[in-house]
DNA sequence: GCTAAACCGGTTTTT
DNA sequence: CCGGTTTAGC
């Protein structure tokens, strides 16, 4: 029992209450996986069978490590535990259970886009306007009326939710959920979110079923509570109702999942679905130092709806944090790479202690050219997942298909790639067959005589044999030559094997790795069916960093703040830090909304244990143009003395010059950022308000690369223009007949310049 | 049914 | 800006 001995008391009670409901409240760094992991291996050095005990977590990554952190406390018992997400565990106990509720066992898991795509199709065979009935608009609406536990039938009798889609003009959107809802049934396919919802179902209308798994989990619990949505909500009051062994872990400062219908009250309110629950506040935060955990204190003040709690550190006062402006991103990139090389030389640091948080997945890439011009090593977490790829979705289709036929979103995938003749026509036939007969798509491929006229059956036949024959080879084959087989006989292979191009060889490289994958998996001892069946239950679920696991690797890592909840770094930069961009656009409107970004600002400053660096761009690429931006006022809320600000560097333009275009590009734009108003009603009074205004220069001019002047027939007036030596400027007037055509052009710094456009080195830049 | 060219719109965040 | 989707023309 050694490892009691390293808890703090609040830790210890958290760990030794074994019995009845508990809640532990836990500020971040607080010890919460250590009090999680320690919790189970004392359930089980108890006594209690791992069978009997279930943790839910978010990721699965989160449930990966967990595993393993217990098993070094109880060794291979572990392996019995079920540990995993609440999608992957409730996909695992649906698949069991599946014709109680009328699904077949090997149901397709429907991704995002999948769900989107089908959404998509609907949305035309009903002839509905796209703009209104927005795919994404539909996909979040259907979603959160699931998460809320809302059937489309509920959706459709309820005078309420008609009334509000009236009022939105969008009174078709319970007919459009509901035979959305009966065409993934009838693919034999369930989306997320109806991992959710359909256990609850299951749970609900099999009060047997509910038992069994009530007498099975006989300790529960849940980790990132706060990020609980109502129908996870209910599926863990329902198991947890016979023994009531029910402990859930989490912060509600760190609740930042509201987008996808986690409820924060979930976690406010769970004193009341339990009188005699027992709270636990871990409040001592190891990871940080007292200025990093005291400036997150501060932010989250700023917050109206929490528990009461006092996170506070013992360890050093440390460094302030600092702020840096650049002038562009690719600045903000430079800035930052420069700061990370300087400071693993002065300080013995590893690249692994490093980590670049942003909002959005886009700003990468501004990192990722500043650390690759420095040679610095990065890995970047999350984005577009390897499943995700078309090449490997295109591939993974067809082994859906295999093993589920019926799944719709597979066919249309696959049914004319490679290039068999069989396109939208054929496709929009088979569904309005499909539709008239009441069968599946695959019902009227397989007998497309009976159905669609002309020699388009022939295709059709060739296809659906070819299909049935992978279905037979996997009888016969394992998992890996199932998938290669049917990767070759597909045309797949070919189709990509043929285009020579980089993204090409790439993609036939990621195939590769695919099938490397399902090798490793086929040769697994620890599991009993290694069929490609198996294999591909579960792969909608995985995301990024869940396959090869590449820890340890001497690099700087590079994520959303999303992603790197969980997650701690000696040193983090957290960058972009603009209004519009940090807090996101999206969530100006609602203070609920706007809370929820601050309680996200908490979760990436808390990742810092030493060194916590903020930075901003004042001008910076979006959607290909560039945008002037405003500070966040997030860091005006923080207090002045912890800061300690960047002195601003004017541009230095020669050095710029191997950066981008871009770089430079702005200055003409950027001076219209510094002398407009912050905007009203950030008062809390402190901080950068002062900070010095840049000089901007005008410097001998460095064309941009690849600097081509346009023919003199080309310019108009009003354009922004590149001058070989003058620089960046404006036609504000143009006289005289071509070829012999004068423009006056104001530049920046110099004034309106005369220039006979024949001669002058000039190029449009807008 | 296929291809190339215009066209549009998206950036929150993830299971 | 970049990728996906729609359209025109074959």
């Amino acid at each position: 029992m050694d490892y009691l001995a390293g808890l703090n008391p609040q830790q210890r009670a958290a760990v030794e209450n074994t019995q009845g409901p508990a809640m532990i409240v836990a500020g971040a760094g607080s010890g919460k996986t250590r009090v999680i992991t320690y919790r189970v291996a004392h359930l089980i050095e108890k006594g209690v069978d791992a069978f009997n005990i279930l943790v839910l977590t978010f990721t699965n990554k989160a449930s990966k490590d967990m595993r393993e952190r217990i098993s070094k406390v109880v060794g291979t018992e572990a392996k019995n535990l079920w540990m995993g997400t609440f999608h992957s565990v409730f996909a695992k106990i649906l698949r069991v259970e599946a014709e109680k509720i009328g699904y077949p066992s090997n149901f397709t898991i429907y991704d995002t886009d999948d769900s989107k795509s089908l959404i998509r199709a609907i949305l035309r065979e009903m002839q509905l306007d796209d703009k209104l009935y927005n795919a994404n608009f539909v996909y979040n609406r259907i979603s959160s009326a699931k998460n809320n536990l809302v059937s489309h039938v509920e959706y459709i009798n309820s005078a309420e939710i008609q009334a509000e889609d009236v009022s939105n003009k969008r009174p078709m959107l319970g007919a459009i959920y509901e035979t959305y809802t009966k065409r993934c049934f009838k693919a034999g396919a369930m989306d997320f979110d109806d991992l959710l919802f359909k256990t609850n179902v299951l749970l609900k209308n099999n009060p047997d079923v509910l038992n069994k798994y009530q007498q099975k989990f006989k300790y529960l619990m849940v980790d990132e509570y706060q990020d609980t949505n109502f129908s996870q909500y209910t599926i863990v009051k329902k198991l947890a109702a016979a023994y009531q062994n029910i402990c859930v872990v989490g912060d509600d400062a760190q609740s930042i999942y509201g987008f996808r219908g986690a409820n924060i009250q979930n976690i406010l309110n769970f004193e009341k679905d339990y009188p005699d629950l027992k709270v636990y506040k871990l409040e001592q935060n190891y990871r940080s130092t007292q200025n990093i955990v005291e400036v997150a204190n501060s932010i989250i003040a700023n917050n109206k709806n929490q528990l009461e709690k006092n996170v506070f550190s013992d360890n050093e006062s440390g460094d302030r944090i600092k702020v840096s402006r650049a002038f562009t991103d690719n600045e903000e990139g430079k800035i930052v790479a420069e700061s990370i090389m300087q400071d693993r030389t002065s300080n013995g640091l590893s690249y692994s202690d490093f980590a670049i948080l942003y909002r959005t997945n886009a700003q990468s890439r501004a990192m990722e050219e500043a650390l690759r011009k420095l040679n610095v090593p990065y890995k970047i977490y999350g984005g577009l997942s390897f499943y995700q790829r078309k090449e490997i979705k295109d591939l993974i289709a067809y082994f859906r298909l295999t093993f589920n036929p019926s799944d719709e979103e597979a066919i249309k995938r696959v049914i004319n790639y490679p290039r068999r003749g069989l396109g939208d026509t054929t496709v929009d036939k088979i569904i309005v067959a499909a539709d008239q007969h009441d069968i599946t798509m695959w019902e009227v491929i397989c007998d497309p005589q009976k159905y669609i006229a002309g020699r388009i059956a022939n295709q059709l036949n060739d296809f659906s044999m070819l299909i049935k024959s992978f279905a037979a080879e996997s009888k016969k084959l394992d998992a890996y030559e199932t998938a290669l087989y049917i990767a070759q006989h597909s045309g797949i292979l070919k189709e990509l094997h043929i285009d020579e191009s980089v993204e090409g060889r790439s993609r036939y490289e990621n195939i590769q790795e695919l099938l490397n994958g399902i090798k490793e998996f086929a040769e697994r001892e620890d599991i009993e069916d290694r069929s490609l069946a198996i294999f591909m239950q579960d792969i909608a679920l995985l995301t990024n960093d869940d396959r090869a696991d590449e820890k340890d690797k001497e690099t700087v890592s590079l994520m959303t703040i999303h992603s790197a909840k969980g997650l701690e770094f000696k040193n983090v930069y957290v960058v972009g830090l603009e209004e519009n961009l940090f807090p996101s656009q999206m969530s100006l409107n609602s203070r609920t909304d706007l809370e929820e970004e601050r309680r996200l600002f908490y979760v990436a400053i808390t990742r810092a244990e030493k060194k916590l660096t903020l930075t901003y761009a004042t001008s910076r690429y979006r959607w290909g143009t560039l945008t002037n931006c405003e500070p966040s006022r997030f860091i005006s809320e923080i207090n002045a003395k912890y800061l300690e600000l960047e002195v601003v560097k004017a541009p230095k333009t020669s050095i710029d010059s191997d950066s981008f275009d871009g770089e430079r590009r702005s200055w003409s734009q950027q001076r219209d950022s510094f002398s407009k108003p912050k905007p009203a009603g950030q008062s809390s009074g402190s901080t950068i308000a002062n900070r010095p205004k840049p000089t901007v220069l005008p410097t001998a001019h460095i064309p941009t690369p690849g600097f081509t002047p346009d023919a003199a027939a080309s310019f108009q007036n009003g354009m922004e223009v590149e001058h070989e030596k003058f620089g960046f400027g404006k036609i504000v007037n143009l006289e005289g007949n071509l070829p012999d055509v004068k423009a006056t052009v104001f530049f920046q710094g110099l004034g309106n310049k005369q220039l006979l456009l024949k001669f002058a080195k000039l190029r449009i830049v807008k």
